[in-house]
DNA sequence: CTAGCATGATCAAACGATTGTTCACGAGGA
DNA sequence: TCCTCGTGAACAATCGTTTGATCATGCTAG
């Protein structure tokens, strides 16, 4: 690899000259000549400037870190589609620290966060992962930026409109004639949770609709959890006719544990979950789901943390464009009878 | 960030001193009580090494890229479990660079390799890239293993078994009394997708069975493609009453597009598909798939690249363990009749 | 004729860690 | 007493860039 100092000896300059012509700060004074010197010998010797001493003289990676709960989810591929992109923009990688399976006493995220290896980091904490945890991130004194989890006291955090969301699929199946709706949360301790619980509760007093403590269950938000829930209604001496799932991959676990208890969507129960993931369409029936914009999430928390980067500024937003929409697929219809 | 320097203040030493201390490296001498003094100073500073000044001066920056067709999809997430895996055993981090509507021109991958920002590349090619694109990458200089496709000159890749893999699906549809069998391949170019065609033409012949050129269709391995695939053959005067499909991505489109058409499966045609996702189960009817070992793919390229930056050698690896097998579901079935 | 100045370029110090070389000191042998 | 040698530690160069300070040159103005 061509070093400044190669290109300087060949094109007959100082290292410093060249350094200033080839990151063009605006008022260098150097001569066309020379200028065109530097120019033509850094082509020729296929001149990229070194990552390290760059990082290590600014203080600058140019690369952030994405903590996610675990890579094989279609929700955490559009986020990441989402954050790539926009990373791409603002000529910054992505880095992945994958907490599946976090060993006692882990030591990747802090390793990740205290090295100097990234600018900041984009955390997405699933259900196995709680508020000290986040804690223990945010004060490591990099920027942070969590995606759908706000962030008490230190700022930096980029939500969904996850409680008009569940509004929407439990208004879908109340519109639908369902009185009996059943509920199948992420774990209590997560606050897009909280949010996404308040979100089906409030709809249903808006009908004037009793919530029995029974149908409200919050297992998590993995297909193994999904199936856990319906399990625990199925028990009960009259079901619901109809859930609510607070999240796409648990409702695709509750799909294939109503198959395999007999249960027929949506004729003897419909099902509408929350993110619409292309998985959503494959799925047997496809199922009805309300779309929150996680490609623009995943965009707008690599945004956010790039001003944090650069400015030190954190706020807190909400991604509502495009608003939460209902994409009614064939999971769901009126109860029988 | 507390430096070297810092924790050699405090421990009254010099900084060399500190750094022999911390590293460990055998044959340092240093008396006992010095050493004591540095650790502890280190544990009160919470000293990090800094991650870019170690990279600058070694030459290693303990990062892999890793270059993906796209990463919305289940492949490409079973594929990075076991790569992030492996490296964090490894003490490796994971950039990913994605590829997906690679602009003209695109800067994003010679700038990953060429800046040092990585110790190696691991590139996965869909359908999309060429081999040239390939020797672009492998002709830079630094260890690169490729997945799933043979590097010609340069070495360093890692394979499965691809061949053995799409016979064992084209039999299982034999077996089951079929003999007017299609093929979904991947596009031509593909050097994966040639192994495949000729694994499904290699299991035909042996059970005399002809294929007919129009039942051979090399759109691609996505969704869409998969879709048109099943188009094509659907509009002949005889269609096939079983389909091989080189991905269950276009697997995924083959339903899709079948339920479209009102073609029943497995009644009307049966499906087998290459690569056992999480998403074949979900599927309706879920696919009936060849499990082919991709995460240890992942954990098995990520090694190879270690052992290539390591000591320079890179081999041609074939990954046969555990063997493809056969998971049949619900999409297969005998042909009507 | 020279002080003053704009111009174009070089010098040199840093960033934080690693590592070969050197140094100070005391013990042991001649 | 002098030289040698081993020990424990410091010195200093280096990785490749960036950037404030400095310098040489030629030109203009007083």
């Amino acid at each position: 690899m061509a070093t400044l100092s190669d290109v300087a000896t060949r094109a007959g300059v100082s290292v410093s000259a060249v350094s200033r012509v080839l990151s063009e700060k605006p008022g260098v004074r150097v001569s066309v000549a020379t200028r065109q010197r530097i120019h033509d010998a850094a082509k020729e010797l296929n001149y990229r400037p070194n990552f390290t001493a760059r990082a290590l003289k600014s203080s600058r990676t140019h690369a952030v870190g994405l903590v996610v709960p675990g890579v094989t989810n279609a929700i955490f591929a559009e986020l990441m589609r989402g954050v790539e992109e926009e990373a791409k923009s603002k000529d910054y990688m992505v880095l992945i620290a994958s907490t599946e399976r976090l060993p006692e006493g882990e030591e990747s995220i802090p390793r990740l966060m205290g090295e100097g290896r990234v600018d900041g980091v984009l955390v997405q904490f699933g259900d196995h992962l709680s508020g000290d945890d986040l804690r223990t991130v945010t004060d490591s004194g990099l920027p942070v930026i969590s995606i759908n989890t706000i962030n008490p006291g230190r700022g930096g955090s980029v939500r969904l409109e996850d409680e008009a969301g569940m509004r929407l699929a439990t208004e879908h199946l109340i519109e639908l004639g369902h009185t009996r709706i059943g509920y199948a949360g992420g774990v209590p301790t997560s606050e897009s949770g909280q949010r996404r619980l308040a979100g089906f509760l409030g709809a249903m007093a808006d009908a004037t609709l009793t919530v029995e403590p029974e149908l409200v269950t919050e297992f998590g938000y993995y297909p193994k959890q999904g199936a856990q829930a319906l399990d625990a209604m199925a028990e009960l001496s009259t079901p619901p006719t109809a859930v609510v799932v607070a999240n796409i991959n648990a409702a695709h676990g509750v799909l294939s544990e109503a198959r395999r208890l007999g249960i027929r969507v949506p004729e003897d129960m419909s099902i509408v979950a929350m993110h619409d993931t292309w998985t959503a369409e494959i799925a047997w029936p496809p199922l009805t789901c309300v779309r929150l914009p996680l490609y623009e999430l995943g965009r707008a928390a690599m945004a956010s943390l790039w001003d944090n980067i650069n400015s030190g500024t954190a706020e807190d937003r909400v991604i509502a464009d495009p608003a939460p929409e209902l994409i009614v697929r064939e999971s769901t219809a009126p109860p029988a009878r």
